[in-house]
DNA sequence: CCTATACTTAGCCGAGTGGCAAAGTATTCA
DNA sequence: TGAATACTTTGCCACTCGGCTAAGTATAGG
């Protein structure tokens, strides 16, 4: 789960590709994407334990991509899709250096520090 | 690296999520989304000994998102770009169930604006 | 030929991931 | 009240990841 001191946008990076790297919690982010659900009915989907499903669900969690509640005895899931962004910040990043322009849209983009004349690359 | 025997897309899914879910491999796609290098080249601009950086690059070779061939003592290294495009892929398969029909880049990443009845938080 | 360069191989290590089973807690329902 | 439901906690385990050092191999250059 990446512990960085200051390049947070790299560590948010680490931490959602690591997330989307596992296909149980990609499998919940798609059903999320269909609207919000219980720890129950996502599990049902899965041939694993709950135990060992609720660890994906913490760690989509601790990384923003979804949020939780707890409702009586049911714990309900939802889907924050803004999370995902950074994925295709980074995507519009790679064009944008692809295309030779490191310019505007990669600064939109990745506005962490947008007051930083660009020089990090080698 | 995950070893799928029949879920082919999801497998690579996992591999280039999983190589992308780190800092220096992703330093590498960007240093070589502006051309080919060399290993030595790469590495240059990492603080880790060689030994640990060419892991990072026989993983990225492994999973496909580039490749190298060996001339003379140098390796050479350079972008493949199709392999990245499972990411897109399943970016939009996401957009398309939240959404339905959006797919412009800029709007999705502008668009944290709710005016989509089936979410209520966001 | 000798040396510097550019990897490469081998082996070790601590931390983290991803799975399990068993037992516990808190609600809900009859 | 008592049982079923829906997690939750605990503890264990195998394996991978990401880093290291040390030593080896193969060119290139002088």
């Amino acid at each position: 789960m990446a512990k960085y001191s200051g390049a947070l946008e790299a560590a948010r990076l680490d931490d959602v590709f690591g997330a989307l790297a596992d296909p149980t919690r990609r499998s919940v982010i798609g059903q999320l994407g269909r609207g919000p659900a219980s720890v129950g009915d996502l599990a049902r989907s899965s041939p694993m334990t709950l135990p060992s499903f609720m660890k994906h669900i913490r760690y989509l969690e601790a990384v923003g991509l979804i949020h939780t509640t707890k409702e009586g005895r049911v714990r309900r899931c939802a889907l924050d899709r803004e999370r995902l962004a950074v994925v295709d910040g980074w995507l519009a990043e790679q064009r944008a250096i692809w295309e030779g322009r490191t310019d505007r849209l990669e600064q939109f983009v990745t506005s962490t520090d947008a007051n930083d004349p660009r020089q990090e690359h080698v």
